[in-house]
RNA sequence: GCGGGUGUAGCUCAGUGGUAGAGCGUCACGUUGCCAACGUGAAUGUCGUGGGUUCGAAUCUCAUCACCCGCUCCA
């Protein structure tokens, strides 16, 4: 298998085959973001279309949906990123060890840092903080540390372009919220009835601390994520589907098992909405051999659905403070929040709930690089390495080349022909420069599952060599057939 | 943000004060009739960026940017 075992390996791979470049390379590069190269730009497209189709298309409970990326402020007041999207940490000054000041732990009772939500910036940065007797979880120091550090976590902008009529805005940090923002719409527009679920695949944007391991963790980034709204009591069943469905979507599109695991998350971990969350880790070959994330499928509960309700009722503050979020808290639920307007009606039933939700939520470049990482391969043939990427053909950025066998005899004319008759109905590539095994080479680095090439024989009885990727193995079809044959192979 | 490391051709790297190099890749022409390894020729460098020292800097020095490994966090 694959013999990338560093991340430079990676990055250089990547590079090297036009799948991912640093961004803004030529002014010196920008701190974690990258842009995808021609055959990246077709990989991640193939891999949040194979996403859509087994999420949307196949299924008749699930709809999809493409918010704005920016939002009304209250959004992020009711889901609580507002206040709470942001970490206070300290640095340890003995050993240098960056500590959130919520998980250090006193030296008397000596207790392990209980997991705690982020905290609200406002008043917890205003707030005296002792530390004279926390504990360094790194070098055990007592009292090190130097003055707490905010991180806002969210990216802010401004909507108007007159100075003096401005309002901030944040760049979403999750596609989630659009979906809870627009539930009442597909409710009324759309005929679905729970259970079902809303899809989306979109950018978000986080203001990491500290950013990670090339594509893995950046400030902006794209999430393939479904809301799943289901009935209260139901939503334990639907977690364990959901749980079983995504792990095989990855399965299904070629991941090796041995590279792919659950990992639930322990209560004390929970998000304090969460009911439970689990993760769907890949083994990078970072370094250490990792087990990183690719996707969190969680139990979210009637939570934001609820606090969207709240928000609502909250507008009339929000009016009155013109709009300044500080100055404002959400109000309370109405005692019978379960028939808001964020409710479902259960026509057979009779009764009116809010709907629980089961969140998977995926990483589209955390996936595609996993595909990627994942494809590689490097072989010996005759002496020399071949190295190859064996994706999944439908998540290959060219399903087939076709290649005149030289460039004379009439054979490109033949060659051009057929690659125009392909086409309109898969990514085609044609070359008809150099040694054919040398062409052939190149395009099991590009992950072509499939190599048509013509020859003297073509002229003669119509057939055209047919050369697959992950064998080598050759075989004759008539040329006629060809758009039936790869159909029926790349099941497209 | 802190500590450690790195930055020279598209990629991998050599080059420790005196005219910028190799391998692979790329391109052209020829050859070639099914698996990168033929022949001939060619292109390609703000030596990450900006100051300083020096007669002279890829090389010494300072600053800065980016990446990698940790700390932290999460899709």
């Amino acid at each position: 298998m694959a013999k990338l075992t560093k991340l430079d390996d990676i990055v250089s791979l990547c590079k090297r085959r036009g799948f991912i470049y640093q961004s803004s390379e030529i002014y010196g590069g920008l701190a974690s973001c990258y842009d995808y190269g021609p055959l990246g730009a077709e990989l991640k497209r193939n891999v949040r279309d194979a996403w859509w189709k087994a999420v949307v298309q196949m299924r008749d409970d699930i709809v999809g949906l493409d918010c704005s990326i920016l939002m009304h402020p209250m959004v992020w007041k009711a889901s609580g990123h507002a206040d709470k999207f942001a970490d206070l940490v300290t640095v340890c000054k003995k050993c240098n060890t960056r500590t959130r000041i919520d998980h250090l732990a006193d030296k008397s009772d000596g207790d392990a840092a209980e997991h705690t939500e982020h905290v609200n910036i406002e008043t917890e940065a205003a707030k005296e903080h002792d530390l004279s007797n926390k504990v360094c979880p790194a070098c055990q120091a007592v009292g090190k540390f130097g003055e707490p550090m905010a991180f806002k976590l969210m990216f802010e902008t401004q909507m108007g372009a007159n100075a003096d009529d401005q309002m901030t805005l944040w760049l979403r940090p999750e596609t989630a919220q659009g979906i809870f923002a627009n539930f009442r719409n597909v409710l009324d527009s759309t005929r679905v009835k729970v259970p079902f679920g809303i899809a989306q695949i979109g950018k978000s944007f986080r203001n990491e601390v500290t950013t990670k391991a090339f594509i893995f963790r950046t400030r902006e980034f794209e999430q393939a994520e479904l809301e799943f709204f289901c009935a209260p009591g139901t939503d334990e069943d639907w977690y364990e589907h959901w749980k079983q469905q995504r792990f095989n979507w990855y399965l299904d599109l070629g991941i090796q098992k041995e590279n792919l695991r659950f990992r639930d998350h322990d209560p004390d971990e929970l998000a304090h909405y969460a009911k439970a969350c689990v993760d769907v880790e890949y083994k990078f070959p970072f370094g250490s051999g990792d087990w990183q994330e690719l996707e969190g499928v969680a139990n979210r509960t009637d939570y934001d659905l609820r606090q969207h309700q709240r928000g609502m009722r909250t507008m009339n503050d929000w009016f009155e403070s013109k709009g300044d979020l500080s100055k404002i808290t959400l109000k309370e639920e109405a005692e019978d929040y379960h028939k808001g307007p964020l409710s479902f009606f259960d026509e057979q039933n009779k009764e009116r709930f809010i709907p629980y939700v089961i969140e998977p939520s995926a990483g589209v470049d955390r996936s595609t690089l996993a595909f990627l990482v994942d494809a590689y391969d490097e072989e010996e043939v005759k002496g020399a390495t071949r190295s190859v990427l064996r994706f999944h053909p439908h998540l290959a950025p060219i399903k087939a080349a076709i290649f005149p066998l030289v460039k004379k005899d009439g054979m490109p004319e033949i060659a051009t022909k057929l690659y125009d008759d392909l086409k309109g109905n898969f990514a085609c590539f044609y070359d008809q420069k150099g040694a054919v095994g040398r062409r052939y080479r190149r395009q099991d680095e590009a992950g072509t599952p499939y190599c048509l090439t013509i020859d003297g024989q073509t002229k003669e009885d119509n057939t055209v060599t047919v050369r697959e990727r992950d064998s080598m193995e050759q075989s004759r079809i008539n040329i006629d057939q060809i758009k039936a044959y790869l159909r029926e192979k790349l099941d497209l």
